[in-house]
DNA sequence: AAATACCCGACTGGTTTACTCGGCTATATA
DNA sequence: TATATAGCCGAGTAAACCAGTCGGGTATTT
């Protein structure tokens, strides 16, 4: 088992595409911006999530990428899945063969600790994240600080056409 | 987050330790035989174990480890902390600055997560696997052929020495 | 004295993570 | 039609970690 930053990011970059889901597509520049996650590895996790049926893609200027289904249809397990984290806790893989071919002394523990983990990321969808209240701040800071970066970017291109003019 | 087989081990071989109390101190020897894992990497477990305070040991001949404390007083979240595999899911381990120094989209997802397993692998302890039918059962079979294996031995040593004698 | 068994540090091959880089193709807009 | 956008793709890479080996200790019993 293990849950490392690859797929924390994929499910922070999911949940971001739905709750930005209104402005249709969103590229992947905007999501590492907002995000703070590397673009080129956004690619990489994303080229996983389109193979797994989780997004689809539009190529093309003001293109990017949507959810391929409804919020509530998608949940955190999926996801993680999907970038190829298990959330499998035992060696064996549910073969009982851990311990030289045989049942390891330990084997129903793993088991229960994986149905356990896999029942409660099942129970959670895109939906019910996009509804908590904590989300939503914490999306409300990431939308203006990503308005007032481009508000900042836009001035100094204004500065250099300036610069160049003089 | 992470579960290895390192976890795994120490949690394993903890418990044979206390399967097996009644026999006085048991070596890694014994372990290693029944629960095939490997001695020397036995040894970097139980240098961690002993540090942790969950183990005492017993130098010299006839010599191994014990249980530090009541079978009921070690829960299986302990043996895997000891052994330093975390059971925290968040990446900035609850502090809350991680996207940009602040709290990333996900938080509050990995930080439930964190408490559920938490609260699950704390809430089993040793005494509880030793109770349980099917732990018994595989010990029962571990140990009828760690009998076995060493009637093997014997045999074998006796065959040497009438060979050595011709 | 010899055997047992814990103790300790160093080292190693393999895998994975979290990236970067360079170049490609599809599409919208000027 | 040119250009910019943005998805697509493969290769490469430093660092970390896992699982294990090896060699040599030291304490204790017989």
């Amino acid at each position: 088992m293990r849950l490392t930053t690859k797929g924390r990011y994929a499910v922070t970059a999911m949940l971001d595409l739905a709750l930005h889901a209104e402005r249709g597509p969103i590229s992947l520049a905007d999501i590492s911006k907002r995000q703070d996650i590397s673009l080129s590895y956004l690619e990489q996790l994303f080229s996983r999530l389109r193979q797994s049926g989780l997004v689809s893609s539009v190529r093309g200027p003001g293109g990017g990428y949507r959810l391929a289904r409804a919020n509530a249809d998608i949940c955190v397990a999926e996801i993680i899945d999907a970038v190829n984290e298990s959330v499998d806790a035992t060696s064996c893989g549910g073969n009982s063969d851990c311990s030289a071919g045989e049942q390891c002394l330990t084997h129903y523990l793993w088991t229960d600790l994986s149905r356990q983990i896999h029942g409660f990321l099942n129970g959670i969808s895109l939906a019910d994240m996009v509804e908590r209240a904590d989300v939503q701040e914490v999306a409300r800071r990431q939308d203006g600080r990503a308005a007032s970066d481009a508000l900042d970017q836009v001035v100094e291109q204004k500065v250099a056409i300036i610069g160049g003019l003089q």
